[in-house]
DNA sequence: CCAAAAGTGTTGGGCATACACCCATGA
DNA sequence: TCATGGGTGTATGCCCAACACTTTTGG
């Protein structure tokens, strides 16, 4: 998690050379699974060195002509196939040393990673497996030790996943595109855990703000009353966007 | 402003090769004038090619060995003095062509910008004029062209601001030490326009959040009863960190 | 008919809004 | 003494947490 330290004085590199970089593009990209109630993270097992076969975020370097969102949207089509998806801008890290090419072919280059999040439906996403490439969905709580400094851009993408989900509407582009209140209620609890208001309170509160549409389908899971599928409604929530607005 | 587009398919550059970068870090610093009820932002005027004598963000290219947090905080040691300073990483943009250097000296060679975020106390800054270089305090609102693509990261910067004010206690890293209520309700609507509280319910809800301490010490300002001054309980407000908190 | 899951209702407390009102000072 | 800016109080209504309750299904 980056820090705000307070100044610092550096003045002995004044002239130092400038630096040469590499700029990589590595994608945090979450989903949920409903059905488990399990927050899932796309990993990749890595082909080539540096740490061969070791679990990383999917990544890539940006090629002359293409901007970092095409970079972002490259890396998303190459391992996915999906019909909806949301992707913003995460973090930039940038430190020497954080990736041990760095050492090795040297001249001074260094490898810079611009961070992305992305969110898909675990339903819709058709994971591209070419050849042998590990490609996997990993439930959040069991990710293992990452390549460079993934686990930390992880950590960051979850922090960013907890606080979009308390202030806007990304909660529907992870569900399907019907789901029941329970669904919804479930997804907030399995992210943010279950420190907020019950059930039936959520409930009351969602439906007020008035972008839930009832589709009237019901859907029955084991026993018990079954439950009405819902959709988001863009149209209805669109004069509340960037009104301040609490979605606990 | 970074837009969210939806998918994109560019595999003719499959195989293109590798873009090299240099990577500028620049700063949007904000501050405030209590007495103007004006909200600031630093520019420099520039010395080189390109957009010779064109204002623009104060930035440098990352030199090597050193991190980006290095880099911003070079900038402002290199620009101004200051005790205290708030700084965040802001945003980075990289599409190729936003350099007119990119073309000229050419070899692909790529410029990408990672912008921060700072906050410095008006009063308290001492501005550092090397030579004959133009640096000046700027009402956001009076901004003229700005070089590079500088007006879309202050307008960027100008958002987070405006976000940040809402939720977390940024607007005592600009405020001077002490401060009357009323200082603080005057920033809050140059900041956000007044669409909020009145300036009674506003001081209602604020004292009753318990970290504005009263020193005691009364200020007048001309006519009128005088103001009690303030100060930021920074220990007070600990405990309400990373709690859901709206200032509005 | 009972357990399980979904959905509704009620009640009390707290907080936000919109005001009206009192206080201390300079001119 | 009055205009000016600072500060306090209050009534209304809304929202929210807690929790009790009803409805509809499967076995």
């Amino acid at each position: 998690m980056p820090g705000h330290k307070q100044k610092k004085n550096l003045n002995l590199l004044n002239e130092q050379p400038l630096a040469d970089f590499k700029v990589g593009v590595d994608n945090v990209i979450f989903s949920v699974d409903t059905a488990q109630n399990r927050l899932l993270v796309l990993l990749i097992m890595r082909q080539q060195e540096p740490f061969v076969n070791q679990w990383s975020l999917p990544g890539t370097l940006v090629r002359q002509g293409e901007s970092l969102e095409d970079a972002a949207y490259r890396i998303m089509s190459e391992k996915i196939k999906v019909n909806n998806l949301y992707l913003e801008q995460l973090y930039t890290f940038g430190g020497p040393n954080r990736d041990p090419r760095e050492a090795i072919d040297s001249f001074g280059v260094r490898y810079l990673s611009v961070s992305y999040f992305a969110l898909v439906r675990f339903e819709e996403a058709e994971l591209i497996a070419d050849k042998v490439t590990g490609i996997a969905w990993y439930p959040v709580k069991q990710v293992p030790e990452l390549a460079f400094d993934h686990n930390e851009v992880l950590a960051y993408g979850h922090t960013r996943l907890r606080n979009k989900l308390e202030y806007s509407p990304v909660a529907f582009e992870v569900l399907p595109e019907t789901f029941t209140l329970n669904d919804l209620y479930q997804l907030y609890t399995t992210v943010l855990g279950d420190n907020f208001a019950d059930y039936s309170n959520f409930r009351a509160r969602l439906l007020k703000l008035g972008f839930l549409s009832d589709t009237g389908i019901k859907i029955s899971r084991g026993a018990g009353r079954p439950a009405s599928l819902y959709k988001f409604d863009a149209e209805a929530f669109a004069p509340l966007k960037d009104k301040p607005l609490v979605f606990i």
